[in-house]
DNA sequence: GTATTATATAGTAAAATTACTATATTTCCA
DNA sequence: TGGAAATATAGTAATTTTACTATATAATAC
């Protein structure tokens, strides 16, 4: 499946590398989950999700750095929302992944590490 | 696509997060990735991506940790391959993603932050 | 047995991340 | 105009990650 696909490009790993390692927190996972149901206020994602508010903006600072999201202002409120069709298709992924693991298509199991 | 999709469980999120955090970064994205090749042993690594032989065995540790490599010891030498089906899935994805960007179906660009 | 090969592990300094508190800025409304 | 609301930003201590050097361990070859 893999192996006879295009060889990966050193910048892409690096940008790969990036965004792969921004998505590595739960609370950003959990806000570009919620995303995906459109645009949210800041407001809305630090209460719907329950995070304290300059934790949500550091969070969307970051991944706006990276172009994980991006935001228009209107007043004092800022809407953010998915940046590209990167992240939607890591979220696919991982939804699968999720849906296979429920179904127990596969039995593979997270460990929690000891140390 | 995805909306629709089952809700990701906060265990799942946590697992996720731990996965794409070790994936994100670029000298394990290349280890995994020539991993995809067929388990290869640390001097393999170490000598065909040019890594320091310490910095092979700390990623491998690492991502041994994460259950994203497993290895059987023959002799001296221990032979690294893939655990599983999670992590050949999120390749999948970043190779599409780069199939599309080669082909110029996705006019995304990654920005080089200047913070 | 001794050197060599292959790999893991220990130790560590520098850098990055995280979580938090406090505060500044901007806009809106009474 | 003055205050409240929404959000960003600054500052910071604790933790984690990273990259590196040195060394230990175990198997093998001579």
């Amino acid at each position: 499946m893999v192996s006879n696909q295009t060889k990966i490009s050193p910048e892409f790993i690096q940008n790969a590398a990036r965004v792969l390692k921004t998505l590595g927190h739960p609370d950003r996972i959990k806000i570009v989950e919620f995303l995906e149901d459109g645009e949210k206020t800041v407001g809305q994602i630090h209460r719907d999700l329950n995070m304290h508010q300059p934790i949500v903006s550091q969070h969307l600072k970051v991944m706006h750095d990276r172009d994980i999201v991006t935001f228009r202002q209107e007043g004092t409120r800022y809407f953010y929302s998915l940046a590209n069709n990167f992240i939607t298709k890591i979220l696919n992924c991982m939804s699968e992944v999720q849906a296979k693991l429920d179904s127990g298509e596969w039995d593979f199991e997270f460990s929690i590490p000891n140390n």
